[in-house]
DNA sequence: AGCACA
């Protein structure tokens, strides 16, 4: 077999990131981006020199992450053919709650930086460990959605009108999601309307199933996006 | 390519 060959695990490394993305907004990107494939409990980025272009997403389940495993293989994330593999070991984040114990020396900085995480979560309420409240999955959750507004829906149309977007939503992160559906043409965001965005495809029947998937998902723990028709 | 938990 091949030396580089890991073994599944829960968390999987990803490689070849574009290194221009900010933080923030690659960790935001990958958490939407993975959601669909399972319940993920924390992103780790760092850019570091020797880290750099590379992340951690860590799922509830190891089926999860085998599943993103082979679809996110060769994805255009940024521009950058993304390449990933399992993590070498095991998340912190997993290392307290299934039983087997955290090696000494990192059971100090777990510590610390539990405390530092559940402080930014408190003061921002989007931490990926929130996640872990939430149900997420396939992504639907119509009924937190609730109407959106008291006016008829559109008729189907090529157009889509997505709202209740985190007002940090960028293009890039909605095109990411949206362009895995044949069809996609553009994405639209108004930056004077925060939280509203539209999205193109070239015909009715294609933005059709890009709704179905994604009406409902949660780019972050807290914003499970309303998809529906524009008004033309 | 680079495997961490700021």
């Amino acid at each position: 077999m091949l030396s580089g060959d890991i073994p599944p695990n829960q968390t999987v490394y990803l490689r070849n990131l574009n290194e221009k993305v900010k933080k923030e907004e690659l960790k935001r990107s990958l958490y939407a981006l993975c959601s669909q494939y399972g319940r993920i409990l924390d992103v780790v980025a760092l850019k570091t020199p020797k880290l750099r272009g590379q992340a951690w997403v860590v799922f509830s389940e190891i089926t999860a992450a085998t599943n993103a495993f082979r679809g996110l293989q060769d994805f255009d994330f940024y521009g950058k053919r993304m390449r990933v593999q399992y993590a070498k070991t095991k998340s912190d984040c997993l290392l307290t709650e299934d039983g087997s114990s955290a090696p000494k020396e990192k059971r100090k900085k777990q510590e610390e930086k539990a405390e530092k995480k559940r402080r930014a979560e408190e003061a921002q309420q989007s931490g990926p460990n929130a996640a872990a409240a939430q149900s997420n999955g396939t992504g639907y959750q119509a009924s937190r959605l609730g109407k959106t507004s008291q006016e008829p829906p559109a008729p189907p149309n090529n157009i889509l009108f997505i709202q209740n977007l985190p007002a940090e939503t960028t293009s890039m992160m909605l095109q990411i999601l949206f362009q895995q559906y044949p069809g996609f043409r553009e994405v639209r965001i108004i930056e004077a309307k925060p939280g509203i965005a539209f999205v193109e495809y070239e015909d009715d029947s294609q933005s059709m199933v890009a709704m179905q998937a994604l009406h409902g998902f949660k780019i972050t723990p807290y914003n499970p996006m309303a998809v529906s028709y524009a008004k033309k």
